[in-house]
DNA sequence: CTGGTCCTTGTTACCGATAACAGGATACTA
DNA sequence: TAGTATCCTGTTATCGGTAACAAGGACCAG
């Protein structure tokens, strides 16, 4: 049987209480009593049991985390991000991918909420399905959402600026000399519609008509981006540009395009979003828009971390917003500045 | 508050174990009153607190999983593998990356082993630095080693047969004509010592000289891979073909390569080995050695079950070894089978 | 009518920690 | 020397479940 604060009190003749403080370095304990406790406690090779802890206390020091797609080094990134600031401030992190399926989220949620001090959730939900989330804020569930927002729900949130992710990417390809450009939709979430947002107004503000039979809904995973522009080549009339609305889903396009024998930045410009890694080294490096995963999952975290301390924050603070730019690279058809692509040097 | 046993105890005039028997379906337990009890928990939207539980019945219905490098995509894939299999069977996953640091896996194992039921673990250790895990296990730690094995540990394991994994790839090299191979080995880890053995063995059948000068130790990660390779580069005298111990630092050598103006498969042919997602998207895609990871994630989350339950195996069964296979691309120099690589369409 | 079995429910104790309060010892002050 | 402040330690109850045993009632056989 596992070492208890009770061995250790047997074993020197104290009460639980005195070696529990030593162990959680109590101010009201004298401090030569501590170093005894302390001393016999590694002998002991004792381990607080945690369950009994967070029963006690009802703080688990586990973060929840919930991300759409674990095979998105995107959220890799988050995720290692996150990690970097609550490791350090004695959590562990509790990860579970829902797979782009709402339900499947719910339900993770559900479990998650219980078992951990708060939630970091990329939500795979529309935006107008926030009365699960509104009712667990409600009953105090400390949550963060990250990457997708959900404008209509008062909660702690950081994202980009997603119009302006569809503005740079549209506006880039209109640069380029395109008229007829195509948008290859994700699902119905808030940060897919935001994109197709900034798309439509970049086309608005060049005067470009705005053509609903050049929007065609994907998905957000490599897979769905590769059924969708198979299934547009199938059709034909695809457009000589596509503004894809996240990375994994312009690689799976990408692949189509080159198995219908077109090559992707001569005969289709393509451009996504989110800059994942591998990007750069792709057989035609991915045109991007980028914005900073760490500092996203940094933020997420610090954010947590103060709700669960009960640190109240200004809601402005509460809000974050990182600025997005765009990566130039060749599947847009521009020229790349240089063989190796950019920024990836030493990584 | 949250809702307890208690309240439902209270609301319904029964005790507190009369209402946990109907929760967890006790067979001792009246139909209609379970009916009536599981009517009002509903109602008051009860969930359980997993601390208590876990506290009382020692099961936490947790499994934790350490990863060397979440960034990987070859543990992503495991990873999820494992989720399959554990999650039906009402267990969650706890997620940590060690980021190939072994100092930090001991800490990471320490602290998961006594809050979950089980860990799978991908060790960055050293094979012959058992002596922690050996205490545990002793200790009664229910563990399952996944990728990489330590032969000297008595421990479930998943891994491919490594040995194999060198010798396949190092002889397609040989196979192409290439008489002068280099190696990038990996640390000090069993797998990697396995690999490097089977590179020798291949060597050593074709009568091959074995030159030390040739083996250079890089790590496993692709910043690791491309830092070696372009040290290799900056001294000259490179090879004019190199096995890579993994998918990740073959990546990092071939951006060195192409940094220094050569071309990866003319001027220098690669192998690696994991056949990590994106291997066949890569500018030049990469030819390499691939074991399914997926059913790898799912014997290795069976063995833990299994383990937890109690259920205990043959020694044989629980020592499970993947086949490899060769995929050959272009980054070795050899014709391409096709334009678009090996196996990719449709996912 | 008594005693035993079966079925269901309740009682008590416990898992391993912590919070809140009580109390003993020592030292300092008036 | 009594009073009180300070410092440290112990006692008791509690967190929310579950295991083990006790016990009440219905039913049946002898």
């Amino acid at each position: 049987m596992r070492t208890t604060l009770a061995d250790i009190a047997r074993e020197l003749g104290v009460s639980k209480m005195t070696v529990s403080r030593a162990i959680n370095n109590h101010p009201l304990i004298n401090a030569d009593t501590r170093e005894r406790v302390l001393e016999v406690a590694h002998r002991m090779n004792y381990q607080p049991n945690q369950h009994a802890r967070a029963l006690a206390t009802s703080r688990s020091y586990l973060i929840g985390i919930v991300v759409p797609d674990l095979m998105n080094l995107y959220f890799a990134e988050v995720t290692r991000a996150i990690e970097s600031v609550a490791r350090p401030a004695g959590f562990q992190l509790l990860i579970c991918s829902t797979d782009e399926d709402p339900t499947r989220e719910i339900g993770q949620v559900d479990a998650l909420l219980h078992r951990t001090d708060g939630l970091i959730i990329s939500s795979a939900l529309a935006p107008t399905e926030t009365k699960s989330y509104r009712k667990m804020l409600e009953e105090g569930a400390r949550i963060v959402l990250v990457d997708r927002t959900m404008r209509k729900l008062r909660c702690p949130a950081v994202a980009t600026d997603n119009v302006r992710v569809g503005i740079l990417a549209t506006q880039h390809l209109i640069s380029l000399g395109h008229r007829r450009i195509g948008h290859l939709c994700g699902d119905g979430s808030s940060m897919s519609a935001e994109r197709r947002q900034g798309y439509e107004r970049a086309l608005a503000r060049q005067k470009l008509r705005i053509d609903e039979s050049l929007v065609r809904t994907c998905g957000l995973l490599e897979s769905e981006g590769y059924l969708a522009m198979r299934m547009w080549l199938a059709k034909g009339d695809v457009p000589e540009a596509i503004f894809v609305v996240n990375d994994p889903a312009a690689i799976g396009a990408m692949q189509a395009i080159e198995e219908a024998g077109l090559r992707v930045g001569k005969d289709v410009a393509l451009v996504g979003a989110g800059n994942i890694h591998y990007g750069d080294m792709l057989r035609v490096p991915l045109t991007t828009v980028s914005w900073s995963r760490s500092e996203m999952g940094q933020e997420a975290a610090r954010l947590l971390i103060q709700l669960i301390n009960g640190k109240a924050q200004s809601a402005k603070a509460q809000n974050i917003i990182l600025a997005p730019e765009l990566i130039v690279r060749s599947s847009c058809g521009a020229k790349s500045p240089g063989s190796a692509g950019t920024g990836t040097a030493g990584r």
